[in-house]
DNA sequence: CTTGACCTTCCCATGATTGGAAGGATTACA
DNA sequence: TGTAATCCTTCCAATCATGGGAAGGTCAAG
């Protein structure tokens, strides 16, 4: 099987395993005569393998350590959960960032009217000097906001 | 005032001060004979407006209109909130795509034993050939957000 | 034998930020 | 005044995962 062809079948594309293979998280495959890459069947299942945990949002580093492990027969889970539960704090982090933007921006937007007026909260907040009024995600109060 | 002062009076660092400068989201300015830029109180306040768009986790590119909407006294500040309303729904989707991530996640986590021994269900739905089981939670987290 | 669809390697770009090197300017202090 | 520390300058590189594209070789079908 020649790479098209894997990519299509795991999910990841040409490029990526190509690049995959150069920062060696998968082994070199085997080439034919013209130095074209061919994949095994084996080869496609570590590439879904891959893929599927990009798309749980692991980095390239811990989904080498996951591959090790998932090649492992005598691995101990409390590897695998450590990692998992890692990358979990990590996203769970994320979130919560995402989160306070989201809100904070959110009630300065529903104090704008949003016409053809210059007068707008939301860049009044930008340009004040006091401290952004993050508003936590339990609290839906406005009061923070000046010129509501 | 020179540019580790500005940087330092504003929350941004002088590497990016200067790199806002080289893209142009600030103009170029003033410098002494020996070349050092020089910044009035007036640009530290435009610097810090920037410093807290980043915060809210607006591209550059969003930043650098939202200054200009600031320069503008004829604004309308529907064009804020357009700007605005669209970096939540951005946030919103990110929220969300690493809700998934997370939940999928800590599903998996909580029935893997992490003890010594090789079994793990997380390896196992990652070698999986079954689409992932997403672990949709459109529940009270997520309404919070957008039920303010 | 040509055409089109593959493949190869190599370089570049993304976005925002940081790090560092080489060298000049300024400042503080003895 | 000398000198050392601390600034400043520019330029280059790295991050992370991914995609775009060029130049050129290979392969299969018509």
């Amino acid at each position: 099987m020649n790479i098209g062809h894997a990519a299509a079948a795991s999910g990841v594309s040409a490029k990526m395993i190509r690049y995959y293979e150069s920062i060696g998280l998968i082994p070199k495959t085997v080439r034919t005569e013209a130095g074209y890459r061919v994949y095994s069947d084996q080869d496609v299942h570590t590439l879904r393998f891959i893929r599927r945990a990009r798309d749980l949002g692991f980095s390239v580093e811990q989904i080498a350590d996951l591959v090790s492990l998932w090649r492992d027969r005598e691995r101990a889970s409390k590897d695998v959960k450590a990692i998992a539960l890692d990358h979990v704090g990590v996203l769970e982090r994320k979130i919560r960032e995402l989160q306070e933007m989201a809100s904070t921006l959110k009630h300065l937007a529903e104090n704008c009217c949003g016409d053809s007026r210059p007068h707008c909260p939301i860049l009044e907040e930008l340009a004040s000097e006091e401290p952004l009024p993050v508003q936590s995600k339990a609290d839906a109060r406005f009061s923070a906001l000046r010129g509501a």
